[in-house]
DNA sequence: CGGTCAGTTGACAATATTCAACCGACGTGG
DNA sequence: CCACGTCGGTTGAATATTGTCAACTGACCG
Protein backbone atom coordinates (compact mmCIF):
# COMPACT_ATOMS: atom_id res chain seq x y z
CA UNK A 1 0.00 0.00 0.00
CA UNK A 2 1.34 3.59 -0.79
CA UNK A 3 -0.37 6.88 -1.56
CA UNK A 4 0.72 10.37 -2.43
CA UNK A 5 2.05 11.89 0.51
CA UNK A 6 0.96 15.53 1.17
CA UNK A 7 2.34 18.94 -0.18
CA UNK A 8 3.19 19.53 3.37
CA UNK A 9 3.08 17.00 5.96
CA UNK A 10 3.66 19.64 8.75
CA UNK A 11 0.25 20.91 9.42
CA UNK A 12 -0.63 24.36 10.72
CA UNK A 13 0.07 24.08 14.25
CA UNK A 14 -3.14 26.06 15.46
CA UNK A 15 -3.22 25.63 19.08
CA UNK A 16 0.29 24.53 20.12
CA UNK A 17 1.87 27.21 21.51
CA UNK A 18 4.39 25.45 24.63
CA UNK A 19 6.74 28.09 24.61
CA UNK A 20 10.31 27.13 26.94
CA UNK A 21 12.06 30.56 27.76
CA UNK A 22 14.99 29.09 28.92
CA UNK A 23 17.16 26.92 26.36
CA UNK A 24 17.08 23.60 28.20
CA UNK A 25 19.96 21.12 26.30
CA UNK A 26 17.33 18.49 25.27
CA UNK A 27 14.17 21.23 25.02
CA UNK A 28 11.64 18.48 24.24
CA UNK A 29 10.96 14.78 24.01
CA UNK A 30 11.32 13.66 20.46
CA UNK A 31 7.90 13.18 19.40
CA UNK A 32 6.42 16.31 20.38
CA UNK A 33 9.47 18.20 18.99
CA UNK A 34 7.61 20.25 15.91
CA UNK A 35 9.48 23.26 14.39
CA UNK A 36 6.58 25.48 15.02
CA UNK A 37 6.98 25.63 19.01
CA UNK A 38 10.94 24.74 19.17
CA UNK A 39 12.62 26.94 21.90
CA UNK A 40 16.22 26.66 19.92
CA UNK A 41 14.75 28.19 16.82
CA UNK A 42 12.77 30.64 18.39
CA UNK A 43 15.47 32.27 20.40
CA UNK A 44 17.89 32.02 17.46
CA UNK A 45 15.70 33.82 14.44
CA UNK A 46 14.09 37.08 14.18
CA UNK A 47 10.60 37.80 12.54
CA UNK A 48 9.92 39.36 9.96
CA UNK A 49 7.34 39.93 7.56
CA UNK A 50 6.73 39.92 3.28
CA UNK A 51 4.90 41.41 1.23
CA UNK A 52 2.59 39.72 -1.38
CA UNK A 53 5.14 38.63 -4.24
CA UNK A 54 8.15 40.19 -2.41
CA UNK A 55 11.27 38.02 -2.83
CA UNK A 56 12.73 36.57 0.50
CA UNK A 57 16.08 35.28 -1.38
CA UNK A 58 17.06 34.67 -5.02
CA UNK A 59 18.65 31.67 -6.39
CA UNK A 60 22.06 31.63 -7.00
CA UNK A 61 22.34 34.18 -3.88
CA UNK A 62 25.14 33.19 -0.90
CA UNK A 63 22.99 31.34 1.62
CA UNK A 64 22.81 33.53 4.70
CA UNK A 65 19.80 32.06 6.42
CA UNK A 66 17.04 29.66 7.27
CA UNK A 67 13.83 30.40 7.45
CA UNK A 68 10.77 29.14 9.32
CA UNK A 69 7.32 30.11 8.33
CA UNK A 70 5.08 31.35 10.88
CA UNK A 71 1.68 32.46 8.48
CA UNK A 72 1.17 32.78 5.37
CA UNK A 73 2.05 30.90 2.04
CA UNK A 74 5.66 30.70 0.03
CA UNK A 75 6.70 29.87 -3.10
CA UNK A 76 10.41 28.29 -4.09
CA UNK A 77 11.25 27.95 -8.22
CA UNK A 78 13.71 28.02 -10.53
CA UNK A 79 14.10 29.40 -13.89
CA UNK A 80 15.34 28.51 -17.47
CA UNK A 81 17.26 31.15 -19.28
CA UNK A 82 14.55 32.04 -21.74
CA UNK A 83 11.84 32.35 -18.53
CA UNK A 84 10.07 29.30 -18.48
CA UNK A 85 9.48 29.09 -14.48
CA UNK A 86 9.07 25.80 -12.29
CA UNK A 87 7.54 25.95 -8.79
CA UNK A 88 9.22 23.46 -6.85
CA UNK A 89 6.48 23.52 -3.77
CA UNK A 90 4.75 25.70 -1.87
CA UNK A 91 5.93 26.49 1.72
CA UNK A 92 3.14 26.11 4.43
CA UNK A 93 3.31 27.09 8.19
CA UNK A 94 5.86 25.53 10.30
CA UNK A 95 7.99 24.49 7.22
CA UNK A 96 11.15 25.32 7.40
CA UNK A 97 13.33 26.30 4.42
CA UNK A 98 15.85 27.29 2.17
CA UNK A 99 18.17 24.05 2.15
CA UNK A 100 21.26 23.88 -0.18
CA UNK A 101 23.65 21.68 -0.94
CA UNK A 102 26.61 24.22 -1.21
CA UNK A 103 26.24 27.63 0.21
CA UNK A 104 23.64 29.14 -2.29
CA UNK A 105 20.23 29.29 -2.57
CA UNK A 106 19.12 26.40 -5.33
CA UNK A 107 15.63 28.17 -5.76
CA UNK A 108 14.10 32.06 -5.53
CA UNK A 109 11.84 32.14 -2.50
CA UNK A 110 8.71 34.52 -3.26
CA UNK A 111 5.64 35.27 -0.60
CA UNK A 112 2.24 33.85 -2.61
CA UNK A 113 1.02 36.04 0.47
CA UNK A 114 1.73 38.12 3.21
CA UNK A 115 4.06 35.96 4.96
CA UNK A 116 5.17 36.23 8.83
CA UNK A 117 8.95 34.51 8.99
CA UNK A 118 11.60 33.15 11.42
CA UNK A 119 14.91 34.09 9.75
CA UNK A 120 17.48 32.43 11.61
CA UNK A 121 21.33 32.55 10.27
CA UNK A 122 22.69 29.91 8.97
CA UNK A 123 25.89 29.94 10.90
CA UNK A 124 24.04 30.13 14.27
CA UNK A 125 21.42 27.28 13.04
CA UNK A 126 24.55 25.13 12.27
CA UNK A 127 26.18 25.55 15.29
CA UNK A 128 23.12 24.44 17.20
CA UNK A 129 22.73 21.74 15.25
CA UNK A 130 25.70 20.51 16.85
CA UNK A 131 25.02 21.13 20.50
CA UNK A 132 21.22 20.07 20.17
CA UNK A 133 20.28 17.26 19.44
CA UNK A 134 16.76 17.16 19.37
CA UNK A 135 17.02 19.96 16.84
CA UNK A 136 19.03 17.99 14.87
CA UNK A 137 16.73 15.39 14.51
CA UNK A 138 13.90 17.98 13.79
CA UNK A 139 16.06 19.37 10.62
CA UNK A 140 16.68 16.20 9.26
CA UNK A 141 13.35 15.17 9.64
CA UNK A 142 12.38 18.72 8.12
CA UNK A 143 14.69 17.87 5.08
CA UNK A 144 13.60 14.12 4.39
CA UNK A 145 10.14 14.99 4.29
CA UNK A 146 11.25 17.78 1.63
CA UNK A 147 13.20 15.03 -0.29
CA UNK A 148 9.97 13.08 0.20
CA UNK A 149 7.27 15.53 -1.37
CA UNK A 150 9.92 16.38 -4.11
CA UNK A 151 9.84 12.75 -5.24
CA UNK A 152 6.05 13.10 -4.97
CA UNK A 153 6.07 15.62 -7.39
CA UNK A 154 8.16 13.81 -9.84
CA UNK A 155 5.87 10.97 -10.04
CA UNK A 156 3.17 13.50 -10.75
CA UNK A 157 4.78 15.81 -13.28
CA UNK A 158 6.09 12.32 -14.71
CA UNK A 159 3.46 10.17 -14.87
CA UNK A 160 0.28 11.91 -14.31
CA UNK A 161 -2.20 14.06 -16.89
CA UNK A 162 -3.29 17.07 -16.55
CA UNK A 163 -6.49 16.20 -15.12
CA UNK A 164 -4.91 14.01 -12.36
CA UNK A 165 -2.12 16.31 -11.74
CA UNK A 166 -4.84 19.31 -10.68
CA UNK A 167 -7.03 16.41 -8.74
CA UNK A 168 -4.27 15.62 -6.85
CA UNK A 169 -2.46 19.46 -6.19
CA UNK A 170 -6.70 20.33 -5.15
CA UNK A 171 -7.04 16.96 -2.68
CA UNK A 172 -3.17 17.50 -1.47
CA UNK A 173 -4.28 21.50 -0.37
CA UNK A 174 -7.35 20.35 1.26
CA UNK A 175 -5.44 17.93 2.93
CA UNK A 176 -2.33 20.34 4.14
CA UNK A 177 -5.30 23.34 5.29
CA UNK A 178 -7.98 21.10 6.37
CA UNK A 179 -10.53 23.08 5.06
CA UNK A 180 -13.06 21.57 2.72
CA UNK A 181 -13.80 24.86 1.35
CA UNK A 182 -10.44 25.02 -0.23
CA UNK A 183 -9.21 28.88 -0.13
CA UNK A 184 -6.85 28.77 -2.75
CA UNK A 185 -3.87 31.26 -1.83
CA UNK A 186 -2.17 31.26 -5.37
CA UNK A 187 -2.48 32.47 -9.49
CA UNK A 188 -3.44 29.94 -11.60
CA UNK A 189 -0.32 31.23 -13.36
CA UNK A 190 1.54 29.54 -10.32
CA UNK A 191 -0.37 26.25 -10.05
CA UNK A 192 0.57 25.98 -13.70
CA UNK A 193 4.22 26.46 -12.73
CA UNK A 194 3.66 24.07 -9.81
CA UNK A 195 1.89 21.36 -12.15
CA UNK A 196 3.98 21.80 -15.52
CA UNK A 197 1.08 22.91 -17.47
CA UNK A 198 -0.24 26.39 -18.94
CA UNK A 199 -2.26 28.76 -17.16
CA UNK A 200 -5.02 27.82 -20.05
CA UNK A 201 -4.42 24.20 -18.80
CA UNK A 202 -5.59 24.69 -15.55
CA UNK A 203 -8.22 26.81 -16.12
CA UNK A 204 -9.86 24.01 -18.57
CA UNK A 205 -9.62 21.22 -16.26
CA UNK A 206 -11.03 23.48 -13.29
CA UNK A 207 -13.88 24.22 -15.30
CA UNK A 208 -13.67 20.96 -16.81
CA UNK A 209 -14.04 18.87 -12.88
CA UNK A 210 -16.70 21.90 -12.91
CA UNK A 211 -19.05 20.45 -15.26
CA UNK A 212 -18.44 16.97 -14.07
CA UNK A 213 -19.94 17.66 -10.12
CA UNK A 214 -16.44 16.78 -8.62
CA UNK A 215 -16.01 20.40 -7.60
CA UNK A 216 -18.22 23.43 -6.61
CA UNK A 217 -16.32 26.78 -7.65
CA UNK A 218 -17.63 29.24 -4.60
CA UNK A 219 -15.83 31.87 -6.01
CA UNK A 220 -12.90 32.27 -8.18
CA UNK A 221 -10.44 30.67 -5.79
CA UNK A 222 -12.73 29.09 -3.71
CA UNK A 223 -13.15 25.25 -4.27
CA UNK A 224 -15.39 22.53 -2.47
CA UNK A 225 -14.54 18.91 -3.52
CA UNK A 226 -16.83 16.53 -3.65
CA UNK A 227 -15.97 13.46 -2.06
CA UNK A 228 -15.52 11.64 -4.88
CA UNK A 229 -12.81 13.43 -5.52
CA UNK A 230 -11.08 13.40 -2.95
CA UNK A 231 -11.79 9.32 -2.72
CA UNK A 232 -10.83 8.98 -6.49
CA UNK A 233 -7.51 11.34 -6.12
CA UNK A 234 -6.54 8.48 -3.15
CA UNK A 235 -7.37 5.69 -4.64
CA UNK A 236 -6.08 6.29 -7.84
CA UNK A 237 -2.32 6.10 -6.29
CA UNK A 238 -2.28 3.12 -4.44
CA UNK A 239 0.28 0.82 -5.53
CA UNK A 240 -1.13 -2.67 -7.04
CA UNK B 1 24.18 32.29 -13.47
CA UNK B 2 22.73 28.87 -12.90
CA UNK B 3 23.21 25.58 -14.01
CA UNK B 4 21.66 21.96 -13.66
CA UNK B 5 23.49 20.03 -11.49
CA UNK B 6 24.55 16.65 -12.70
CA UNK B 7 22.80 13.55 -11.70
CA UNK B 8 24.92 12.64 -8.95
CA UNK B 9 27.80 15.09 -7.67
CA UNK B 10 29.38 12.49 -6.60
CA UNK B 11 32.15 11.64 -8.73
CA UNK B 12 33.37 7.60 -8.76
CA UNK B 13 36.32 8.03 -6.23
CA UNK B 14 39.32 6.40 -8.23
CA UNK B 15 41.70 6.05 -7.25
CA UNK B 16 40.81 6.86 -3.36
CA UNK B 17 41.97 4.43 -1.07
CA UNK B 18 42.89 5.90 2.13
CA UNK B 19 41.67 3.79 4.88
CA UNK B 20 41.84 3.98 8.39
CA UNK B 21 41.34 0.91 10.43
CA UNK B 22 41.14 1.76 13.87
CA UNK B 23 38.43 3.85 14.77
CA UNK B 24 38.69 7.84 16.03
CA UNK B 25 36.25 10.32 16.71
CA UNK B 26 37.32 12.57 14.52
CA UNK B 27 38.11 9.96 11.00
CA UNK B 28 38.79 12.92 8.35
CA UNK B 29 38.81 16.98 8.05
CA UNK B 30 35.86 18.18 6.59
CA UNK B 31 36.67 18.70 2.96
CA UNK B 32 38.28 15.16 2.58
CA UNK B 33 35.08 13.53 3.98
CA UNK B 34 33.87 11.11 1.12
CA UNK B 35 31.31 8.05 1.75
CA UNK B 36 33.57 6.58 -0.44
CA UNK B 37 36.37 6.01 2.37
CA UNK B 38 34.61 6.73 5.05
CA UNK B 39 35.75 3.99 7.78
CA UNK B 40 32.83 4.57 10.12
CA UNK B 41 30.91 3.45 6.94
CA UNK B 42 32.99 0.90 5.81
CA UNK B 43 33.24 -0.59 9.84
CA UNK B 44 29.40 -0.39 10.08
CA UNK B 45 28.45 -2.14 6.56
CA UNK B 46 28.63 -5.48 5.29
CA UNK B 47 29.33 -5.60 1.55
CA UNK B 48 26.34 -7.50 -0.22
CA UNK B 49 26.35 -8.21 -3.86
CA UNK B 50 22.90 -7.92 -6.43
CA UNK B 51 22.50 -9.23 -10.32
CA UNK B 52 20.91 -7.59 -12.59
CA UNK B 53 17.33 -6.57 -12.32
CA UNK B 54 17.73 -7.71 -8.66
CA UNK B 55 15.63 -5.59 -6.34
CA UNK B 56 17.35 -4.16 -3.25
CA UNK B 57 14.43 -3.16 -1.33
CA UNK B 58 10.64 -2.79 -1.85
CA UNK B 59 8.91 0.42 -1.51
CA UNK B 60 6.96 0.39 1.84
CA UNK B 61 8.37 -2.09 3.81
CA UNK B 62 10.19 -1.10 6.84
CA UNK B 63 13.58 0.59 6.10
CA UNK B 64 16.08 -1.61 7.87
CA UNK B 65 19.12 -0.03 6.07
CA UNK B 66 21.22 2.63 4.14
CA UNK B 67 23.01 1.21 0.96
CA UNK B 68 26.27 2.96 -0.19
CA UNK B 69 26.94 1.77 -3.40
CA UNK B 70 30.67 0.79 -4.33
CA UNK B 71 29.90 -0.19 -7.99
CA UNK B 72 27.39 -0.93 -10.23
CA UNK B 73 23.91 1.59 -10.71
CA UNK B 74 21.31 1.35 -8.93
CA UNK B 75 17.79 3.18 -10.10
CA UNK B 76 14.66 4.04 -7.10
CA UNK B 77 11.47 4.10 -8.62
CA UNK B 78 7.62 4.35 -7.39
CA UNK B 79 4.58 3.49 -9.12
CA UNK B 80 0.84 4.04 -9.45
CA UNK B 81 -1.89 1.97 -8.86
CA UNK B 82 -2.16 1.43 -13.20
CA UNK B 83 1.35 0.57 -13.65
CA UNK B 84 2.52 3.98 -14.62
CA UNK B 85 6.29 3.54 -13.60
CA UNK B 86 8.73 6.63 -12.44
CA UNK B 87 12.35 6.38 -11.91
CA UNK B 88 12.93 9.01 -9.27
CA UNK B 89 16.76 8.64 -9.92
CA UNK B 90 19.86 6.72 -11.23
CA UNK B 91 22.53 6.27 -7.96
CA UNK B 92 25.68 6.14 -8.86
CA UNK B 93 29.14 4.82 -6.98
CA UNK B 94 29.34 6.81 -4.07
CA UNK B 95 25.99 7.65 -3.79
CA UNK B 96 24.56 6.57 -0.10
CA UNK B 97 21.12 5.87 -1.08
CA UNK B 98 17.34 4.69 0.77
CA UNK B 99 16.57 8.43 2.54
CA UNK B 100 13.31 8.18 4.17
CA UNK B 101 10.99 10.15 6.46
CA UNK B 102 8.84 7.74 8.03
CA UNK B 103 11.12 4.84 8.50
CA UNK B 104 9.29 2.56 5.38
CA UNK B 105 11.15 3.12 2.12
CA UNK B 106 9.54 5.40 -0.18
CA UNK B 107 10.96 3.95 -3.60
CA UNK B 108 11.54 0.67 -4.93
CA UNK B 109 15.92 0.41 -5.38
CA UNK B 110 16.81 -2.21 -8.23
CA UNK B 111 19.70 -3.07 -9.47
CA UNK B 112 20.84 -1.68 -13.34
CA UNK B 113 23.26 -3.64 -13.50
CA UNK B 114 25.95 -5.95 -11.26
CA UNK B 115 25.81 -3.89 -7.90
CA UNK B 116 28.20 -4.44 -4.89
CA UNK B 117 26.88 -2.12 -1.96
CA UNK B 118 27.74 -1.73 1.33
CA UNK B 119 24.34 -2.62 3.27
CA UNK B 120 24.93 -0.71 6.68
CA UNK B 121 22.04 -1.20 9.30
CA UNK B 122 19.84 2.09 9.93
CA UNK B 123 20.05 1.91 13.91
CA UNK B 124 23.86 1.50 13.95
CA UNK B 125 24.35 4.68 11.34
CA UNK B 126 21.88 6.53 13.15
CA UNK B 127 23.63 5.95 16.11
CA UNK B 128 26.91 6.72 14.58
CA UNK B 129 25.02 9.78 13.37
CA UNK B 130 24.83 11.05 16.99
CA UNK B 131 28.61 10.57 17.99
CA UNK B 132 30.33 11.20 14.99
CA UNK B 133 30.55 14.84 13.81
CA UNK B 134 32.11 14.49 10.47
CA UNK B 135 30.12 11.66 9.37
CA UNK B 136 26.93 13.41 10.17
CA UNK B 137 28.20 16.85 7.87
CA UNK B 138 28.62 13.88 5.15
CA UNK B 139 25.41 12.21 5.65
CA UNK B 140 23.66 15.91 5.56
CA UNK B 141 25.25 17.13 2.14
CA UNK B 142 24.36 13.85 0.70
CA UNK B 143 20.55 14.28 1.42
CA UNK B 144 21.17 17.77 0.52
CA UNK B 145 22.48 17.06 -2.55
CA UNK B 146 19.72 14.28 -4.04
CA UNK B 147 17.34 17.04 -2.61
CA UNK B 148 18.89 19.31 -4.90
CA UNK B 149 19.02 16.35 -7.93
CA UNK B 150 15.44 15.65 -7.32
CA UNK B 151 14.36 19.29 -7.82
CA UNK B 152 16.64 19.84 -10.89
CA UNK B 153 14.49 16.58 -12.36
CA UNK B 154 11.41 18.37 -11.10
CA UNK B 155 12.40 21.36 -13.50
CA UNK B 156 13.32 18.51 -16.01
CA UNK B 157 10.06 16.75 -15.73
CA UNK B 158 7.46 20.17 -15.64
CA UNK B 159 9.21 22.66 -18.13
CA UNK B 160 11.37 20.39 -20.66
CA UNK B 161 10.38 19.51 -24.16
CA UNK B 162 11.64 15.83 -25.08
CA UNK B 163 14.29 16.86 -27.03
CA UNK B 164 15.91 18.67 -24.00
CA UNK B 165 14.74 16.27 -21.78
CA UNK B 166 17.39 13.71 -23.55
CA UNK B 167 19.98 16.29 -24.29
CA UNK B 168 20.10 17.00 -20.42
CA UNK B 169 19.88 13.28 -19.53
CA UNK B 170 23.34 12.43 -22.18
CA UNK B 171 25.37 15.19 -21.14
CA UNK B 172 24.53 15.16 -17.25
CA UNK B 173 25.44 11.02 -17.34
CA UNK B 174 28.68 12.11 -19.21
CA UNK B 175 29.18 14.52 -16.22
CA UNK B 176 28.71 11.89 -14.23
CA UNK B 177 30.95 9.13 -15.81
CA UNK B 178 33.72 11.58 -16.91
CA UNK B 179 33.91 9.48 -20.18
CA UNK B 180 32.71 11.02 -23.41
CA UNK B 181 32.18 7.72 -25.49
CA UNK B 182 29.26 7.01 -23.00
CA UNK B 183 27.83 3.63 -21.71
CA UNK B 184 24.46 3.64 -21.23
CA UNK B 185 24.22 1.40 -18.61
CA UNK B 186 20.22 1.24 -19.07
CA UNK B 187 17.19 0.33 -21.17
CA UNK B 188 15.39 2.99 -23.40
CA UNK B 189 12.33 1.84 -20.96
CA UNK B 190 14.53 2.93 -18.15
CA UNK B 191 15.28 6.27 -19.66
CA UNK B 192 11.61 7.03 -20.65
CA UNK B 193 10.69 6.20 -16.81
CA UNK B 194 13.13 8.35 -15.73
CA UNK B 195 12.13 11.65 -18.11
CA UNK B 196 8.25 10.95 -17.77
CA UNK B 197 8.29 10.05 -21.67
CA UNK B 198 7.58 6.78 -23.63
CA UNK B 199 10.12 4.41 -24.94
CA UNK B 200 9.15 5.21 -28.68
CA UNK B 201 9.71 9.32 -27.78
CA UNK B 202 13.36 8.17 -26.59
CA UNK B 203 14.20 6.31 -29.02
CA UNK B 204 13.07 8.78 -31.85
CA UNK B 205 14.22 11.57 -30.24
CA UNK B 206 18.05 9.20 -30.12
CA UNK B 207 17.79 8.96 -33.93
CA UNK B 208 17.02 12.64 -34.19
CA UNK B 209 20.22 13.55 -32.78
CA UNK B 210 22.20 11.23 -34.49
CA UNK B 211 20.68 12.44 -37.67
CA UNK B 212 21.45 15.96 -37.14
CA UNK B 213 24.76 15.13 -36.40
CA UNK B 214 24.60 16.19 -32.16
CA UNK B 215 25.46 12.38 -31.55
CA UNK B 216 27.13 9.54 -32.84
CA UNK B 217 26.01 5.94 -32.01
CA UNK B 218 28.88 3.50 -31.47
CA UNK B 219 26.57 0.99 -30.66
CA UNK B 220 22.98 0.99 -29.28
CA UNK B 221 23.90 1.76 -25.70
CA UNK B 222 27.33 3.58 -26.49
CA UNK B 223 27.41 7.01 -27.43
CA UNK B 224 29.52 9.66 -28.20
CA UNK B 225 28.48 13.05 -27.50
CA UNK B 226 29.52 16.08 -30.32
CA UNK B 227 30.67 19.10 -28.31
CA UNK B 228 27.82 20.99 -29.56
CA UNK B 229 25.46 18.84 -27.53
CA UNK B 230 27.56 19.64 -24.66
CA UNK B 231 27.54 23.20 -24.87
CA UNK B 232 24.12 23.74 -25.92
CA UNK B 233 22.62 22.11 -23.30
CA UNK B 234 24.49 23.74 -20.95
CA UNK B 235 24.09 27.04 -21.91
CA UNK B 236 20.00 26.34 -22.27
CA UNK B 237 20.12 26.07 -18.27
CA UNK B 238 22.09 29.47 -17.58
CA UNK B 239 19.45 31.74 -15.63
CA UNK B 240 19.00 35.20 -17.68
C1' DC C 1 -13.23 56.50 -17.19
C1' DG C 2 -9.37 53.88 -18.78
C1' DG C 3 -5.98 50.54 -17.81
C1' DT C 4 -4.33 46.45 -15.80
C1' DC C 5 -4.81 41.98 -14.01
C1' DA C 6 -6.69 37.29 -13.29
C1' DG C 7 -9.39 34.16 -15.30
C1' DT C 8 -12.20 31.73 -19.02
C1' DT C 9 -13.03 29.98 -23.50
C1' DG C 10 -12.46 28.93 -28.56
C1' DA C 11 -9.85 27.68 -32.74
C1' DC C 12 -5.89 25.81 -34.27
C1' DA C 13 -1.14 23.87 -34.03
C1' DA C 14 2.57 21.36 -31.99
C1' DT C 15 4.01 17.63 -29.42
C1' DA C 16 4.04 13.28 -27.53
C1' DT C 17 1.48 8.81 -27.21
C1' DT C 18 -0.55 4.71 -29.00
C1' DC C 19 -0.66 0.83 -31.81
C1' DA C 20 1.61 -1.84 -34.94
C1' DA C 21 5.11 -3.73 -37.82
C1' DC C 22 9.65 -4.84 -38.18
C1' DC C 23 14.76 -5.87 -37.14
C1' DG C 24 18.66 -8.19 -35.10
C1' DA C 25 20.74 -10.51 -31.14
C1' DC C 26 20.42 -14.02 -28.01
C1' DG C 27 19.28 -18.25 -25.75
C1' DT C 28 16.82 -22.61 -25.51
C1' DG C 29 14.95 -26.82 -26.75
C1' DG C 30 13.75 -30.10 -30.39
C1' DC D 1 22.50 -27.27 -35.61
C1' DC D 2 18.60 -24.86 -36.59
C1' DA D 3 13.97 -23.13 -35.48
C1' DC D 4 11.57 -20.40 -32.49
C1' DG D 5 10.41 -17.22 -29.03
C1' DT D 6 11.79 -13.32 -26.41
C1' DC D 7 13.82 -9.01 -25.69
C1' DG D 8 15.49 -4.46 -26.72
C1' DG D 9 15.30 -1.27 -30.08
C1' DT D 10 13.58 1.45 -34.31
C1' DT D 11 10.21 3.42 -37.25
C1' DG D 12 5.59 4.68 -39.38
C1' DA D 13 0.70 6.15 -39.24
C1' DA D 14 -3.01 7.69 -36.71
C1' DT D 15 -4.63 9.75 -32.46
C1' DA D 16 -4.87 12.22 -28.13
C1' DT D 17 -3.30 15.65 -25.26
C1' DT D 18 -1.58 19.85 -24.30
C1' DG D 19 0.17 24.31 -25.85
C1' DT D 20 -0.35 28.70 -28.45
C1' DC D 21 -2.66 32.68 -29.81
C1' DA D 22 -6.40 35.50 -29.36
C1' DA D 23 -10.72 37.37 -27.82
C1' DC D 24 -13.48 38.38 -24.07
C1' DT D 25 -15.16 39.12 -19.14
C1' DG D 26 -15.38 41.09 -14.57
C1' DA D 27 -12.96 43.14 -10.68
C1' DC D 28 -10.13 46.50 -9.02
C1' DC D 29 -7.52 50.87 -8.80
C1' DG D 30 -5.96 55.37 -9.66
Amino acid sequence: MYSLAPLSQLKPAGAQTIFIEKLPAKCCTLDKCTSMHCPVLRQLGTLKVYNHNETIFWESDKAASFFLIKSGVVRECRMLSDGRRQISRFIFPGDLFAHTDNGNYSNTAEAVTPVSVLVIPRPQLEQSLESTPCLRRLFLKNLQQELHQTQDQVLVLGRMSAVERVSHFLTSLADITGANPLELPMTRVDIADYLGLTLETVSRVISRLKREGKIELLDTNKILLSAPLKLSANSQHVAA
